[in-house]
DNA sequence: AAAAATCTAACGTCCGGTCGGTAGAAAGCC
DNA sequence: GGCTTTCTACCGACCGGACGTTAGATTTTT
């Protein structure tokens, strides 16, 4: 049995049943007794229920930008890298849908520092794909957008996967992946075609981000 | 002071904070403190916190529906009616937003008998965007592809919305239904070039649709 | 005066978290 | 190698508080 064993299967036991019950519906208790051992014992290995709250969300995290720079490395070509990061995002939402699902829809349960934080890490993934958005509008291999708006559409698009996703489906993963590359490719490219009208109804020659989101 | 008022005001106070805190955090106490009542005269109006939340939902889930049902009389043509359903569901999700937001993450807090009520209302309005792909495509007007996947992603798409949307910001409502209109539209007709491989690689003619999803 | 709406006061439960303690392995020491 | 000390991992019992809910009295409205 080695050291760190008992953390990791809380931590895994957590997963389970924050995806399964929701966060605040799952007790101490509960991951006690899924872990096999008393509630009190959880304790030594996690300061509060928040804090393993935020380590799972924070290795989550972590792992989805580290996958996303990791696909993108010597591909070249900006509708390629596209693909890539999107096959990226949704392959590492479905693979490791629990984690996903949890980082989706948990995040009320986190004090506001943690929040921050793993906001702070949600931004600067968004921001990867806004700039390839914004790259492929200025080259004109996509039509020009509100790169926020895009970036916003196509990755809760990709992340959507991972609340109705079953692994045992006919479907494998790259398949799915493929149909949204495409769904989304195709989107950028001739979405676009009415934002000369939009540019003139709202106001101008005004840059077309920083509207209507936080 | 018309008869039927505090159940009202309780219901708005409830939206508004469901919507910031999350239903598991919001208290009793919060929602009779924000309607200016002790918390046991709450009962007088809902039996039940859940109650609440299901009346909530479950209005939501009509309204929705109905908005639906009523942008789509009197509408011809495939893609016309795809456009005017793609708009009916944003903007109501827009309008909205508050209720529709704790429709898409509150679905916990039901019991087993009302999140069935609501899931089945859903699956009803699933339903009508599926039958419009399913018109789409074997009329020709849009590419052949999975079903159920394509109005996931149409769906989930415009009700993300609903998560980062300012009332205050410069797009419009309108606006923002364009591009989403838009870009879902080339996605359904564009979208599937490779759809034949698709079908190749995962074991040829079986219908696309029941994979993966419950 | 009846009915509707709201109040005060309390109840039972459950939950996150704490406390003191313990068996045993590991490490330090001579 | 023997002895002591420290560290690791866990346990059982318990606490304070918050929460949803109820009972019954009281006020407001019609």
């Amino acid at each position: 049995m080695p050291s760190g064993h008992m953390k990791e299967k809380i931590k895994s036991v957590a997963i389970d049943l924050f995806f399964k019950k929701g966060y605040f519906a799952t007790s101490i208790s509960d991951l006690a007794r899924g872990s096999g051992i008393q509630k009190a014992s959880i304790y030594y290995h996690y300061a509060s229920k928040e804090e393993l709250l935020f380590h799972i969300l924070e290795n989550t995290m972590d792992d989805l930008t580290a996958c996303l720079k990791n696909s993108l490395e010597n591909v070249t070509g900006l509708e390629e890298r596209m693909r890539a990061a999107v096959r990226s995002h949704v392959r590492f939402h479905l693979e490791r849908q629990k984690e996903n699902f949890i980082a989706n829809s948990e995040l009320r349960g986190l004090t506001s520092e943690h929040y921050q934080e793993i906001v702070k890490k949600r931004d600067e993934y968004e921001r990867i794909f806004q700039g390839l958005i914004r790259e492929g509008s200025e080259a004109g291999v996509f039509a020009p957008g509100d790169v926020k708006i895009l970036s916003y559409a196509i990755l809760t698009l990709c992340t959507a996967g991972a609340t109705w996703f079953k692994p045992t489906g006919r479907l494998t993963i790259d398949e799915i992946a493929l149909i949204y590359e495409n769904f989304i490719i195709s989107g950028l490219k001739m979405g676009m075609i009415d934002s000369e009208f939009l540019n003139r109804r709202s106001g101008g020659t005004l840059p077309l981000e920083d509207k209507n989101t936080m």
